[in-house]
Parts: C-alpha cells; sequence; structure tokens
DNA sequence: AAGTATCGATACTAAAGGTAGCGTAATAAG
DNA sequence: CTTATTACGCTACCTTTAGTATCGATACTT
C-alpha cells in the first residue's frame, strides 16, 4: 500500500453529502410513479442533482436501488431471547420496512430486474442478503441452507403479496406468517 | 347477438395455428436469454414469425407471457382425498412447473414487470392467479384470504429462491414448503 | 498557482416496446 | 372468377430509457 488504510482524504474536489438526497428522492419518485417510470432522470430531477452526477456515484440503477434499501433497512434489530422472539421480531422489522412508501416496490422491482442479470444479482445477493443472513445465521444458530429457506419464505411472501395487490401485508397476515414460521423453526424438524 | 355463440366462422383469412409454436419459442428464448434480454423480435425470429404477427394477437409482451404461462401450466391437477394431500400435490405441481425450462424465468419476469404496472398486474391476478384460487378454495373448503395467503407463501418462495439463486427450489426445500404450508393449514387455526 | 476530482449541462448512443403502412396470401360469398 | 375481408411478412418508424462523452466551472489540497 502507498497510503494508509484509513486516512489521507484524496486530492480534488470533495463529494458533496448529497446521497441522503438521492435516497430520499428515489423512495418517494418510485412511490409516486411506481419502479419503472421512476427512470433515473426523474430521480435527479427530483433530488436537484444532475444525471451524471447518479451516475458518477453509483454504476447502474440497479446498484443506486440497492444501496437505498441498504439504507433503508439498516441492521436488523434482533430483539428477544427466545428463537421465537427473534424470527418474530425480524418477521414484524422486514414487513414493516416493505410496508414503507416505495421500499416495497422499490424491492419488488430491483428483484425483478435481477431475475435476468446475473450482475445484478449477485449484487442483491452479496450486498442485500448476506449481510442479513450471516446475523440469522448467528442469531439462531442454524446453518446456511435453513436460514436460507427462512428468507425465502418470509420475504418470498411480502413481496408476493406486494407485488400481485400493489399493497402491504396486513399486520393480521403478517401475524399468520410470523406463527408460520415459528412452528416451523422452532422445533428441530428440518430437511437435509 | 346477431351471430351464432359458437359457430359461423368469421370472414377473411383465418390465422394460422401457430401459438403453439411462439409459445414454445418463448420459454426456450427466455430460457436461454433470461426474460429481459428474450425480446420480442428475438421470440419472434426464433418463431419463425415477424414480430407485427405477435403484436396482432398479443396486445403487450406481458400478455404474451401470461398466455404463455396458462399454456404452460395448464390445469392444477388436485390429487387425494384429504386437505394435506391436495395442498402437498398442489406444491409439488407448481414447484415442478416453475423448476421447467424458461417457465419460472418468464414467470419472476413478468411478475417484476407487473409490479410497476397496474394493468399488467390485473391480468396477472384474474387470468393467471384466480382459476387456481377458486379451484383451491372449492378443493380445500376454505375462505379467500386464506387460499390467497397459502399462494403468497408457496409461489413467494418459490419465485424468490428462483429470482435469488437462478435456480430452482432443490426437491428437499420443497419437501420442506410442504410440510410447513399443511401443518399450518391443515389444523384450524388461523387468523381473521 | 498547480493539480485533481466533482458538479451541472447538453448532447449523444443503443436497446427495446410498440405502431403504421403496404403488398401479398387465404378464405367465403356472390 | 371476382370481390370483400382478414391474416401475414416486411420495412420503416416513434418513444422511452439506461448509460456515455464532453466541457466549463468549482472546491479543495499541496
Amino acid at each position: 500500500m502507498t497510503r494508509a488504510t484509513t486516512s489521507a482524504r484524496p486530492p480534488g474536489r470533495p463529494r458533496s453529502g448529497l446521497n441522503a438526497v438521492v435516497f430520499a428522492a428515489t423512495l418517494s419518485t418510485v412511490h409516486e410513479l411506481g419502479y419503472a417510470r421512476a427512470t433515473v432522470d426523474r430521480i435527479a430531477a427530483a433530488a436537484g442533482v444532475a444525471k451524471t452526477t447518479i451516475y458518477r456515484r453509483w454504476p447502474s440503477k440497479g446498484e443506486l436501488i440497492v444501496d437505498c434499501l441498504l439504507d433503508a433497512f439498516g441492521p436488523v434489530p434482533l430483539e428477544g431471547t427466545s428463537r421465537a422472539e427473534l424470527m418474530s421480531s425480524a418477521v414484524h422489522w422486514i414487513a414493516a420496512k416493505i410496508g414503507e412508501p416505495g421500499v416495497g416496490d422499490a424491492f419488488a422491482g430491483v428483484f425483478s430486474d435481477a431475475v435476468s442479470d446475473p450482475v445484478l444479482r449477485e449484487i442483491l445477493s452479496a450486498r442485500l442478503q448476506d449481510p442479513y443472513r450471516l446475523a440469522l445465521q448467528d442469531a439462531l444458530g442454524e446453518p446456511e441452507n435453513r436460514v436460507l429457506f427462512f428468507i425465502d419464505v418470509v420475504v418470498g411472501t411480502l413481496l408476493h403479496r406486494m407485488g400481485m395487490t400493489g399493497e402491504p401485508m396486513v399486520d393480521a397476515d403478517v401475524a399468520a406468517l410470523v406463527e408460520m414460521v415459528v412452528s416451523r423453526f422452532a422445533d428441530d424438524g428440518g430437511p437435509t
């Protein structure tokens, strides 16, 4: 390394602190217009920023959305002592996040794009899913494949409801989802 | 009605029977290139048909995909006498269909498009989901909201796995999914 | 003052969904 | 056989959108 690892601000004009502005503009634009019509031009206009500035910071629309979701989600609050409490809090947390304006649409939209874009799929898996998967593995003491199955069920169900109805899942159904996964994962029954 | 309901072929040149060819070309193109790069131009070329012919029969790419999936799925085979057997057969059936080449990609892709296209979402819900929902309500004797939740869980989980990994769910995890929904729906516990 | 990197603005390319128009082919009716 | 009607293939076109290139101006370090 020719440069210190965590010091020595790089030369040139520093970036202005507008990531938060762009994230807010992204979510509100997606919320108002839907994912496909939330074009990068419109997001830039809503943020009061040039489109080229956005492409200077994020290499693609998909990565912008992923960063935006990472910012919106933050770390998973794993509260509770029993496995049932931990899982319940995680499901309620992600359900509430997906219900926030623009978040569910953005999540479903970027997920859809990733279906036919292996590069974006890898980014989604590594940057958005893996941190939460590892946190859950650690907190629950479950192997990777069981946690991946847990995420498939919870996130898949919530996104399917959002995609088919345009509305987030109501509390009663979220409670049913919690009951189902807790009763499935609380015991020792499991495949493989 | 000025015309008999099921006779009197309409005037003009009849359509040639190439729906099946287009459906096969659609699935194979989606399988090879993914949903987004399976453009209507490419599908038409693979089918040996002009693009304008496709747009003469289907008003949009989304509706072509929906018809293609309807053709690929066919009616749900509800086998078994107990509710557990009925649900198990339904889950295994849809999991196998989604695992067929191109079907899962096409399903996830059109689902994604529907997220930001209310017209397509309505078509997807009415033409693809409702027939199976009604059949399940009838066979299981469950109310609409419970069957919708069942579909959210099963299809959402399978599509999430497909979307995140690019591969259909392995048999062991499908079996776990069956166990989970059966144990959830076999008893009388339920919200609302 | 020199160097470097960011920002805004304009213009541009390429891909893809979807449309219009035209000549031709297939079928039914007169 | 002629006419009306509709489907097909073909070419050209329009529109939207992701992403790129360039340029002058600006902010900050040395």
